[in-house]
DNA sequence: GCCGTTTTCGGCCCGACTGTTTTCAGTCG
């Protein structure tokens, strides 16, 4: 049993038990989930290893929840999970994943018109019968409706920074195949798109037959669509689709080019090719008379069109082309030149890693620096930091500057934008931080001025170093708030506030096109990860991503800079 | 059901917002 199929055993015990009004188990079952949803380790090999002691080991599994967990790992099924569902038979993950519906509704939409799943609850709503429930109206209904539709639009999607471990493991599977000699991830994993509808494999091999026998047969494969000599489906236990090509080594770099796309992108590049008398297709540029004239190295295909081989993030259609003619692609910001993170959280709120184990796993990543940015007052239900406890915790950071080396902790906060846009600590204690970022928790749905206005005034303070996630998106959950993004970048040039790029997976905020502005418009970025634990903190590649794909540079981003270089620019 | 810089038992889970209601339940962070 994986550690995910365990954790989303958790998770919904915790909604089967607030249904049922439970106090305090449904947070305490929750942070198990989460503990175990972050661990590298897989939880059956640490119950192998130590048994239901070594699995107490993990913050927020106690007596009660390891066995739970030993149950699950040797039985494959949880009886006390089973009696829950068998009280309130529902699907209570799909269900509770629309926004505006809780364990409490669903309870209630079951006692009352038996809805189990989404698709009941779309006929019901489309039938007017939700309004009539107690507690419900008209709106609630056409919230529902609308959370249905949000729902349906994200399906079939992946948000990529969870499906990458998986793909680059078969990536790297591939690769050591004897029969492989070359092998990449195309399509928009390629292109580090923040959601990836498929995943494409392109292979050269001398004898694709055992290539495809070895894909279509991966333990990670629960169908396969089609097999051929050259081509197979297959569907992942993850729910992606993926895709493998074999193709001759002299398509290689057409292949690639074709099948990375996107598809405006080779829709312009096959024009140029025409324009020249040539055909680009998946295996090569050809001439009129198809004959193959090249194609075995991407960079070969791009400069024979007479243009510059380009990074894939940058391959949309939204000027690259152009850019790539001239000689003008930026030198976009490289994968692992971070020599900071900037927002990271700990246990003192709602991290699961202490400050020091931050530090040290930092400086693993190769991080010369960090700020401890933890929530504050407003957002009580993470236990957010007053004024006195931000004060006790740059104390403590100092202490742990003492006893660490090789990364320096800077003491930070993410400080919270109150409805009118005043922040919930004082001007003092900010004052005396090393890093401010502010960012909104709550009031998601203020009308756009407001809105705008509320974090402008926010960013005036000239405390506030740093936007965090300037748009609050949640991708596939929620919907940025409603801001004028060009009112937010000029406040940003004119106060010299940073604007995060947020690299959590389901974030990414700010995302490419925004960034594209900022970078215009001459702002700084910094990339964070939002680390909520210490395996997070690779997130900062999505990041680093995004803003690549937002034609970022490394002069655009803060954190490129060494310690003492960021520090003086915070002066 | 977990956990201990204040504790091995008693805290933890507060506050804003929305939509439904005339005082509150459900959801969300």
């Amino acid at each position: 049993m994986k550690n995910y199929e365990i954790a989303k055993t958790l998770y919904n015990i915790a909604l089967y038990l607030e249904m049922e009004d439970e106090p305090f188990k449904p947070r305490a079952y929750e942070k198990a989930a989460r503990s175990v949803e972050a661990l590298t380790e897989d939880v059956s090999d640490i119950y192998k290893r130590g048994g239901t002691n070594a699995l107490m080991d993990i913050p927020g599994v106690g007596e009660a929840i390891s066995a739970k967990i030993e149950e699950l790992i040797l039985t494959g099924k949880l009886e006390y999970y089973e009696k829950l569902k068998k009280k309130i038979p529902v699907d209570i993950e799909s269900l509770t994943s629309i926004e505006g519906v809780g364990p409490k509704r669903v309870k209630t939409l079951y006692k009352k018109l038996k809805i189990k799943t989404v698709e009941d609850l779309e006929k019901v709503a489309k039938a007017g019968r939700i309004r009539k429930l107690e507690g419900f109206g008209e709106k609630s209904e056409q919230a529902i409706l609308k959370g249905i539709e949000f729902l349906k639009r994200s399906k079939g999607r992946f948000i990529l920074g969870y499906v990458l471990p998986t793909l680059r493991e078969i990536e790297e599977r591939l690769r050591k195949l004897p029969e492989v000699m070359k092998v990449n991830i195309a399509g928009s994993t390629r292109r580090m798109k923040e959601t990836i509808g498929d995943a494409d494999f392109i292979v050269v091999s001398n004898k694709p037959q055992k290539v495809m026998d070895f894909f279509t047969s991966m333990p990670d494969v629960v169908h396969v669509y089609s097999k051929g000599s050259t081509k197979s489906m297959v569907k992942l236990n993850n729910g992606l689709d993926a895709d493998i090509r074999v193709v001759p080594e002299k398509s290689y770099g057409a292949a690639l080019q074709y099948f990375t796309g996107n598809k405006d992108h080779n829709i312009a590049l096959r024009k140029i090719a025409i324009d020249k008398g040539w055909k680009l297709s998946e295996y090569g540029v050809f001439d009129r008379h198809d004959k193959y004239l090249f194609g075995k190295d991407e960079e070969e295909v791009y400069e024979k069109l007479g243009l510059k081989w380009m990074p894939p993030e940058l391959r949309e259609n939204t000027g690259e082309i152009d850019a790539a003619k001239k000689n003008k692609l930026p030198k976009l910001i490289e994968y692992g030149s971070l020599k900071g993170d900037l927002q990271i959280q700990t246990k003192w709120t709602d991290g699961t890693n202490s400050i020091k184990e931050m530090g040290e796993e930092a400086k693993n990543l190769g991080l010369e620096y960090i700020a401890i940015t933890d929530h504050t007052k407003r957002n009580a239900f993470v236990g957010g930091l007053d004024n006195k406890k931000i004060r006790q915790q740059m104390k403590e950071i100092e202490k742990i500057n003492k006893i660490i080396n090789g990364v320096k902790i800077l003491s930070g906060s993410e400080v919270d934008i109150l409805k009118n846009g005043e922040l919930d600590i004082s001007d003092d204690v900010l004052e005396d931080l090393d890093v401010v970022g502010a960012s909104i928790h709550s009031s998601f749905n203020l009308p756009k001025i407001e809105q705008t206005n509320r974090i402008i005034k926010a960013m005036e303070n000239e405390n506030v170093d740093i936007l965090f996630h300037p748009t609050g998106r949640l991708i596939q959950e929620r919907e940025p708030y409603d801001v004028n993004m060009e009112k937010i970048i000029q406040t940003a040039k004119d106060t010299g506030t940073r604007l995060e790029v947020n690299a959590f997976p389901n974030r990414l905020d700010l995302k490419d096109e925004h960034i594209k502005l900022a970078v215009k418009a001459g702002v700084k970025l910094v990339i964070n990860s939002d680390a909520h634990n210490k395996n997070h903190l690779q997130y900062l590649e999505l990041g680093i991503a995004q803003a690549r794909r937002g034609w970022a540079e490394a002069k655009d981003v803060v954190n490129t800079r060494k310690l003492n270089d960021f520090l003086k620019l915070l002066k």
